[in-house]
DNA sequence: ACTTCACTTCAAATTGAATTGAAATCAAGC
DNA sequence: GCTTGATTTCAATTCAATTTGAAGTGAAGT
């Protein structure tokens, strides 16, 4: 690897440990981003050190979020003599559109999240209502009112968190 | 606990998660925003069922954000005999205010980042320069191309972060 | 001064997630 | 149909981070 390599991928570390995503696809994405050519898994695995496992779980968690593409397929080894066995050789690129790809990451973290609390909500609403009876009436006004502060809340999030999404 | 309470304390911990802050942290400002009264450090780790270590932990970082306050100084044991050795308790309550601490849990978590994104594609710009001899020239186009494209992001990021953030 | 309980600290145990590596699969050329 | 190398799969390992619990500190009451 380059220093401008190293560097490229340290940005992409960066980013994709803040969304919560293994370390290992920052790495491969930044590496593709860095090269002005396609790589083929055993460039990838070689220059990053990564095992093969990683490199293959990484390309597939890139492909679905549309992170790289497969930039044709380079049958026998570019070195004459590597046409020996088989010689089907994917090479990957980086997708430079950063904007949908860190759309689209997002959305896959927030959505199942913003949906399970909105459950809980729903059922914490249930049970104060249960609660009524036999409950200090000053006390159960507070909760009423706090629940309501996370309803609000989780409205705004609905509104602006799409919104958010398009403005990137 | 109540039903309410696990529910409430349900929703904190997804959102806790989702800012990939410890759990318990979530458990904690939880059951505090689920509870109309203030609760002590005893009663949080009985009704959580953690450890005082964590309670202890986690009660300190939600210090640290503002996300609750010790709400008076209870002294000796409601239950009158409680006043057998000392007696000092603190009693914490949740600050309900959500927009000011999730905005600072943001921006905790954020500007370490992109700070260090900052770093990392200034070096690089530096290395593209130095590159410029014996590099094919086409890819070395491309290449400031991709760098362009990561520092308008760069841009981007530096003026709509906080201004989402100011939104929420 | 001593006891008691609230709380903090920190090293060790636990847990969960990412990484590895070996075995299985597959595709292409011979 | 066999061989070769590319890629996937998955169980075992490793690693990072959280949780625990035991020992320590401190303050209040007696």
């Amino acid at each position: 690897m380059t220093t401008f390599e190293a560097e490229i991928v340290a940005v992409f570390v960066d980013l994709v440990v803040l969304l919560g995503l293994p370390k290992s696809v920052g790495e491969i994405y930044g590496l593709l981003f860095a090269s002005a050519q396609p790589l083929t898994f055993t460039e990838i695995e070689q220059k990053l050190g990564l095992s093969k496992g990683s490199v293959s779980q990484g390309l597939r968690a890139l492909r679905e979020v549309g992170a790289i593409r497969e930039a044709g397929v380079a049958v026998g080894g570019e070195t004459a003599e590597e046409a020996k066995g088989s010689a089907r050789v994917a090479r990957w690129e980086a997708v430079v559109e950063l904007r949908r790809i860190i759309g689209a990451l997002l959305q896959d973290r927030l959505t199942p999240n913003l949906q399970s609390q909105d459950t809980h909500v729903e059922r914490a609403a249930a049970c104060l209502d249960e609660l009524t009876l036999g409950a200090n009436p000053t006390e159960l006004e507070i909760l009423k009112k706090r629940l309501e502060k996370l309803q609000t809340w989780q409205a705004r999030a609905r509104t602006f968190l799409p919104l958010i999404a398009k403005m990137i």
